[in-house]
RNA sequence: GGGCGCAUAGCUCAGUUGGCUAGAGCGCUUCCCUUACAAGGAAGAUGUCGGGGGUUCGAGUCCCUCUGCGCCCACCA
């Protein structure tokens, strides 16, 4: 038990309880506890690729507070903390940190060192180098976020238990990444396609259709007529990509357009490249967009792949994975006018096949900009294209209804926090329209473990994928050799090759309970924590993370990964405009913990009600800090009345009715926190506790301290020491898992062990007990009030004495009043007190002279 | 086009099954160095609960409708 301090301060207690709960353990997870007693969290991992903003504090201390309560509450708390280092952001950082690019075609280099190690010059030229280069720096470098990430999240105060960590590229992610995919090849979950794929042209890797937005963009209408074969006339379509005329296979309308059905069945012929392509019926096609009919090309957007996939067109293939134009003219393109246009990027493209339609009369008017909506890789600078490529897939419900049906199923078996939240998920899962892409042409992710026998003609067998044993998890094919090869047979006809790809970074972390309850690994600890009891996360990735996540568990485990899903919002400016990047890391975390402490910015956090956006707000950190700060010097005037001198029950002890009517109070406050937490809901509970707590300081401790030093009254004084205790240890304990710092200070004061270990405060029982009235504190309260106003109206010291003060009040009221009659003297300075019947609480107040 | 959310004091927001004169904090005004706290304390002013209609003894709360804002999704020629 430590001393109190003379001048309780806040300054200093965050390194200081942290280092305390490090080294006590106070966090650590008892694996022993059966499943029942044992709270689970799948805790996000955060992408470590810059730095943590406060979007991070913000949802982080969410997910802690309700660990902590439900530790508190006895549960043995299991909070792992991962890491996402795996994928794209990394690659990114490396480049940028280092100054180099990944160029698989380069050798490795023993012992190479890097030309920079952070902020390159701006003139600098990455340079090339080997994959297991670039993969040892990109170790290098996820080692170093790391570390500095959890420093940070340390001093958020987080109740991780810091021995259950993983990072989504290391040992134990992979294996089980590669595991959990070969059992969806082996049960036919996943497959590979070749089929045209969403593809973004600068990373050059296949995207999935989670991580496509739209971006509204300027493009134009070009008028474009297209001559029918039959020589009777032209038919006009509108287009905004005039630079895919070479790749068109057919023009459509909708089959009960008027305007196009005599058409239907005929052809006409592509301006510049003369190609004879069908006039097709399709329902997809608009009659009221543009002229009602369309070319078909391979391909401009996505519903070019429908139609193409639905009315068996041909393919006439036309942009490379570069985003340039094939070299070669596709089937049928006359070679001379298609050479114009080879080679060039669509951009490019485009100028020269409009310039061409002019110099020919082949452009009908003006072309008419718009803006619209092109589709994007979230990470992505332009548009994508789609490509045609063979990629693996993991079956989603996106091209099966039944399974789509058992997904959303599957979404009915979490609890979803706020509830409105699980619209968002049926709603997504409800409108996928393909399988989930989780090939990447990437080179820092997990390798997929799949190699390919090579026929006679050094072809790759693609329908007879070579699988590794489990046993030989985690592989690299493009190091490893499968079972029954050796390595001198890699890319030799009949020997074998490495699938080159990737894993997309979310068929990683879709696992994250499979790897942080050790699937597989630590059996004994996955049958304690999984399925896990709550993710938390942000709403915006629903679609990905959780989606995913649930799909994966649905295929392995045929259940729910979890029981509860705690969604966050978002932050927002103080002008309530989403918060940007570049704002958001204006003011670290790390500067504001400094200046209000880390309490104030969690009690921030922690009054925004759950999955609700909230504006960043200083003012509320300063609130906070002044409550952290309240919460010590009560609870040094609460202790230095002293322990109450012997150890009677509760009930026996607390004997004033006014000090019932307060612990009565408190356990409304207590059941009211209780449910709140256990529906998730740390804001309503922090809300509830901070009410009672600044009543607690302003009326009831201001109204009984009198009585607390009365000599001549040692019942009384007894009574109010224990109750004072009694609601100061409950308060305490309530403010814990949002303050955990100083309550854990204030605690120390008078207590042995952590109060993040002490039992979860339940109500007394007062209420239900004589005097036991939580209202009727109040009714002196009232009267104190009203004295405290006219000594303010007086402009006198609120220390002025009352020479008389006259309460009239309904004899219904009397008895509250006689009960704190005492107390009410002493806190008012009243010399004398007359009480008289009247219809309505009143009173009239005397002061005394001033002497 | 489909779905979801929000609208209460100048600002940020509570208001859980409908129930006394609608609440808190910040900000604002006045006062007080009072023995836990001046990074404090006491007191005060402030609202057509977005508009309209309905159910009810009674509606901020339930129903309908309109308006405005935000988010998610959609095949975007």
């Amino acid at each position: 038990m430590a001393n109190i301090p003379d001048k309780p301060t806040l300054d200093g207690i965050e390194d200081r309880w942290a280092a305390q709960w490090d080294s006590d353990g106070t966090y650590r997870f008892d694996a022993s506890v059966p499943r029942e007693g044992v709270f689970s969290i799948d805790t996000p991992p955060p992408t470590v690729s810059g730095s943590l903003h406060m979007g991070h504090v913000f949802s982080y201390t969410h997910t802690d507070t309700i660990a902590r309560y439900q530790r508190m509450s006895g549960k043995a708390v299991f909070y792992p903390m991962g890491w996402d280092d795996n994928g794209l952001p990394t690659e990114r950082r490396v480049q940028n940190y280092y100054g180099v690019r990944c160029d698989p075609s380069q050798h490795y280099v023993d012992g190479f060192e890097p030309p920079f190690r952070g902020d390159p010059p701006k003139n600098h030229h990455a340079i090339p180098i080997s994959r297991p280069n670039f993969l040892e720096l990109c170790d290098e470098l996820v080692e170093l976020d790391e570390q500095v990430f959890e420093a940070l999240l340390k001093r958020l105060g987080l109740s991780v238990d810091w021995n259950h960590q993983y990072a989504t590229i290391d040992e134990r992610s992979r294996r089980a990444s590669q595991r959990a995919f070969l059992r969806n090849v082996t049960r036919g979950e996943a497959y590979s396609q070749e089929a045209p794929t969403l593809w973004d042209i600068d990373f050059r890797t296949a995207v999935a259709q989670a991580e496509m937005e739209d971006r509204d963009r300027p493009g134009a209408y070009h008028t474009i007529p297209f001559a029918r074969s039959d020589g009777n006339g032209a038919i006009e379509i509108d287009t905004t990509r005039p630079e895919l005329l070479a790749a068109c296979v057919a023009l459509v309308a909708h089959p009960d357009d008027e305007r196009y059905q005599p058409h239907f069945g005929t052809t006409v012929r592509t301006p510049l490249y003369g190609v004879e392509v069908p006039i097709v019926a399709h329902e997809l096609a608009q009659p009221d967009k543009g002229t009602g009919i369309a070319m078909i090309c391979t391909f401009g957007d996505t519903t070019d792949v429908t139609w193409w996939r639905e009315l068996n067109l041909p393919m006439r293939a036309i942009i490379g994975r570069d985003g340039r134009l094939h070299a070669d003219a596709p089937d049928g393109v006359d070679p001379a006018a298609y050479a114009t246009i080879a080679g060039l990027t669509v951009k490019q493209a485009q100028k020269v096949v409009v310039e061409q339609l002019v110099e020919q009369g082949l452009l009908i008017g003006e072309p008419r900009g718009i803006q619209h909506p092109v589709k994007f890789y979230e990470r992505g600078d332009r548009p994508l294209e789609i490509v045609t490529s063979r990629q693996w897939y993991i079956r989603n419900g996106g091209r099966d209804a039944d399974l789509r049906g058992a997904l959303v199923s599957r979404g009915t078996e979490v609890t979803w926090h706020p509830a409105h939240m699980q619209h968002r998920y049926d709603n997504w899962v409800e409108g996928l329209n393909g399988d989930w892409l989780v090939s990447r042409q990437r080179f820092f992710g997990v390798p997929i473990p799949i190699w390919y026998a090579l026929d006679e003609h050094g072809e790759p067998r693609y329908d007879e994928p070579l699988l590794p044993d489990e046993s030989r998890l985690p592989i690299d094919p493009s190091t490893d050799a499968p079972e029954g090869y050796t390595e001198s047979q890699r890319g030799e006809p009949g020997g074998f090759t490495g699938d080159p790809d990737v894993f997309d970074t979310w068929a990683t972390s879709s696992l994250t309970p499979q790897i942080a309850g050790g699937w597989e690994e630590d059996n004994d600890l996955f049958e304690h924590v999984f399925p896990m009891d709550m993710r938390p996360q942000a709403h915006d990735i629903i679609r990905t993370w959780l989606f995913s996540t649930i799909t994966r568990s649905h295929h392995e485990f045929g259940c729910a990964p979890w029981s509860h899903a705690a969604l966050s919002g978002w932050i927002l400016d103080p002008d309530r405009k989403k918060m940007s990047k570049s704002k958001g890391n204006v003011v670290t975390p790390l500067d504001l913990f400094e200046t209000y402490g880390t309490d104030a910015v969690r009690y921030w956090a922690g009054s925004a009600r759950p999955g609700v956006d909230t504006a960043f707000s200083e003012e509320q950190m300063k609130v906070g800090r002044k409550l952290a700060n309240k919460l010590l010097n009560v609870t040094k005037f609460v202790l230095q009345f002293g322990a109450p001198s012997d150890d009677r029950s509760l009930d026996d002890a607390v004997t004033d009715p006014i000090d019932r009517s307060m612990l009565a109070k408190l356990d409304g406050v207590i059941d009211d926190a209780t449910a709140a937490f256990d529906a998730f809901d740390y804001a309503r509970a922090l809300e509830r506790t901070e009410a009672f707590f600044w009543w607690f300081c302003d009326n009831y401790v201001e109204l009984v301290k009198g009585r607390t030093y009365d000599e001549q009254r040692p019942q009384g004084a007894e009574s109010a020491k224990r109750a004072l205790r009694e609601a100061l240890g409950a308060v305490q304990r309530l403010f814990a898992p949002i303050l955990p710092f100083a309550t854990e200070e204030a605690w120390s004061w008078w207590n042995d062990s952590s109060v993040h270990l002490a039992p979860w405060p339940t109500a007394s029982g007062t209420a239900a007990t004589p005097f036991g009235d939580p209202t009727l504190a109040d009714v002196t309260i009232e009267v104190l009030t009203q004295v405290r106003r006219a000594k303010t109206e007086a402009k006198r010291s609120q220390r002025a004495v009352v020479a008389t003060l006259v309460v009239t009040a309904p004899l219904t009221l009397h008895p509250a009043i006689d009960a704190g009659r005492h107390d009410l003297v002493d806190a008012g300075s009243i010399r004398t007190l007359d009480l008289v019947d009247g219809a309505t609480l009143g009173t009239v107040v005397t002061l005394a002279d001033e002497d």
